[in-house]
DNA sequence: AAGCGTTATTTCCATAAAGATATAACGAAA
DNA sequence: TTTCGTTATATCTTTATGGAAATAACGCTT
């Protein structure tokens, strides 16, 4: 029996804006209140967290993070309403999408019976 | 506006058994009746090529290709009728996980102007 | 037996991607 | 003004990926 897997990620202006190693990414800085943290915390380099948040920022029309550098704590990122809501709707067309990819293997795997 | 990609494939057994790189070289294949034509074709080194259709068979029930070696016209490697279904298999769901995205990033959009 | 155009396979090299490390900048707090 | 933990950034090294090229094997044809 086969199974269809699938990757989808949203692209903005000049490049990707959303995929699921970025939607990790954000869920982590929500969980850590940090880049640094966050990065470290799902085994990601600081230098590829940082690029990924950069590039999102660069293709979003509203920032997805704000970034606190120095300070008391010496700083951090942290996820705005908009970057959750964006989160909320990647994950949940991903969902729907695997769904529908599901149904579809039907189909796929009737003509390799036949 | 933001725009949906996404890549879909099917696994098998173990490993990946059809995407759009094994489709387009398999196009190719029954276009030019010979792996080494077909990979130049599409720009495609042999070596990948070759390595593409090898985990493909080894990952398919049935044989996607056959491949004769040596002979009146020095061989050559031909798609089979199962081969042949699968790849329109693919194409359509393909298209329709296309079209069910295209669909979704209307509600994607939605909150992007709120 | 020799020639041919394939498939099949190995080895080497170049480029790109990723990681490690180091350091600067920042700004609140003490 | 010193300290601290961040963000920000550059540089160097390592690793992974992919292509190039060379060669063997094959079997029909002549």
């Amino acid at each position: 029996m086969y199974s269809i897997k699938s990757r989808i990620w949203i692209e903005g202006q000049d490049g990707v804006f959303l995929g699921e190693g970025r939607v990790k990414l954000l869920k982590a800085i929500i969980e850590e209140g940090s880049l640094s943290k966050a990065a470290l915390s799902i085994n990601m380099s600081y230098k590829k967290a940082w690029k990924l948040i950069d590039s999102m920022n660069q293709n979003s029309k509203k920032p997805i993070v704000t970034k606190i550098t120095g300070g008391s704590n010496g700083g951090g990122t942290f996820v705005t309403d908009y970057g959750k809501q964006m989160i909320k709707n990647f994950d949940d067309v991903n969902q729907r999408c695997w769904d529908f990819l599901d149904n579809e293997l039907k189909s796929f795997n009737y003509s390799d019976e036949s």
